[in-house]
DNA sequence: TATTGTTATACTCTATAACTATA
DNA sequence: TATAGTTATAGAGTATAACAATA
């Protein structure tokens, strides 16, 4: 149990996350998406999210920050909002069908990128790597 | 082999890098180091890079975005850097021994906040996430 | 008075280009 | 003229606070 001497993990993480977002921003790209229009889309995709404050929440941004990515989904006809008859100071957000499907396009072309990658590692090794990170991105979500 | 729905890599990892900066930044803070100048006194600590140049490129950083770093790494004596005497461009970086306890000692508090994180892993899968970690932070560093 | 969403402001980061001093 | 490092400028991203509209 004795611990061994390595790299930093934020270090290492870094640099692949670099490697990532140069890979995966030329998909987003071509499907006309933002890197934060993406994590919204996933967002509203994965599980419904009923108000901006829920989904600012829900992707670890200020509520401020997504308005704008907001604007430009709901003008490309991604995302329906709208006022919540119930309360009129809420904003109901729900992904649309063109949204739903430019979001799993971009998907599997990102998740084909990140297999290539993955596909360096050793058959456990990638199994255990994304289990583990499963797991720790999970962590301090409370 | 055939592939399994998952969460995107990167939105895995980013979710952990954020828990992981949340949990180091107090440490670097405590010892009076910015994120930018842990990275800089690691990469001068791990390997002799001679000049700037060669340091941002080693870091992934921009030439023009060390500078403040390197102003206050210096005022604070945690490098040298002077001019090369066989080519008064250059600028000889070297950490200095104050350089090289300030981040080993916050290093080794890192480390121990990510071994903490790392322990609800089954050892397993924390051996080999690190591995392939490392594995993929060193892919297309060419 | 409190809450949701919006706008305005300022601040930090970063990228680019212009500059200097050497070679 | 080319290169290492520096400075200046502007742009993007973000955080904070003030604001409007509801409740």
């Amino acid at each position: 149990m004795a611990e061994q001497r390595r790299p930093d993990l934020a270090a290492m993480l870094g640099g692949l996350m670099r490697t990532l977002m140069a890979a995966e921003s030329p998909v987003l790209a071509e499907h006309g998406l933002t890197m934060w229009g993406y994590v919204v889309l996933s967002a509203l995709d994965d599980r419904p999210v009923r108000t901006q404050a829920a989904l600012a929440k829900a992707i670890g941004a200020d509520k401020t920050r997504i308005i704008g990515t907001l604007d430009v989904l709901q003008e490309d006809g991604l995302i329906n909002r709208e006022p919540d008859p119930a309360d009129r100071r809420v904003r109901l957000l729900e992904i649309t069908d063109a949204g739903r499907k430019a979001r799993r396009s971009a998907q599997t072309r990102i998740q084909a990128q990140e297999n290539r990658l993955l596909a360096q590692l050793p058959a456990g090794d990638r199994e255990a790597f994304l289990r583990a990170a499963h797991v720790l991105s999970e962590i301090e979500r409370n």
